[in-house]
DNA sequence: CTACAACTTCAAGTGAACTTGAGGTCAATA
DNA sequence: TATTGACCTCAAGTTCACTTGAAGTTGTAG
């Protein structure tokens, strides 16, 4: 496969494929010419990247997580670690979600009046973790 | 209370609560000389920009969530819209958790061999989820 | 009254993860 | 054979959410 079947394949622009490889997160098997030349199994390779991204690894922790043989060899300790934040994150996204809910309904002169809702943000934002998130390209 | 005592209430650092002021997601009551004057309430405001950046949004997009001038009129539609965003994406999280534990206790010689673990791999790769999320290995 | 800690502004810097642009190469088609 | 379009490299640019630094101001403790 050439960069663009990879492209096409996975869903990722050709630049971001080379980026990967760059930082050591996928690689070709060769060239053709000047072009690269990659196996199948980086179809696997990038899904994979792409579940430690949604768990929250950023690509340097992921490239860790790769042995040389190319095999995935992943902290069995940080994968419970990352299921305990996830689990934080649910409850917060839970919150959040409730609370949307609830502001689309209350009538309460604005939603941070509303004793229900500031219960809401209590209780979510209690011992809140220290994490960045955000939002991909919602350009669609 | 003047900036230090917001920050020291709230954890975040002054220069975000200056920075979060600019982005009109809180606003100070006055000055006291040159310094800045919060309402108590402020608190409770950031205590719900944490938990929508928990949630996954941006800080425009909490912006857009307090445009309502005052007035009651928040988009309802666009909040629950919002509320079923967020559905989809606990449902994935909530996939993705058990998965990682799973994962964690799994035999197989390789993840990657791991039935389940496939399983997660799709999850991770059906374009749907939409957050990205990454640490801020922010060691205090 | 003076020292100073805590504030102020504004501009520039940071790091992560990409993206874009300029300028070049090359294999396959017309 | 000439053109085309998909690829290439490398450098610089972009966005987000802040942080840092320089230079200045001020309320208050000593």
């Amino acid at each position: 496969m050439d960069i663009g079947d990879v492209a096409s394949h996975s869903g990722l622009p050709a630049s971001t494929l080379r980026y990967y490889e760059e930082r050591g997160l996928i690689q070709s098997t060769g060239r053709h010419g000047l072009r690269r030349l990659f196996d199948a199994n980086v179809l696997e390779r990038l899904a994979l990247i792409a579940l430690g991204r949604n768990a929250g690894f950023s690509l340097g922790e992921i490239v860790a997580m790769f042995t040389t043989d190319g095999r995935p060899q992943i902290d069995r300790d940080q994968l419970f670690a990352k299921a305990g934040e996830l689990d934080k994150n649910i409850k917060q996204l839970v919150a959040m979600r409730d609370g949307l809910r609830h502001a689309a309904k209350c009538r309460a002169p604005s939603h941070l009046e509303c004793p229900k809702f500031q219960r809401l943000l209590r209780i979510a934002t209690d011992k809140s973790i220290k994490r960045r998130t955000k939002l991909t390209a919602k350009s669609e």
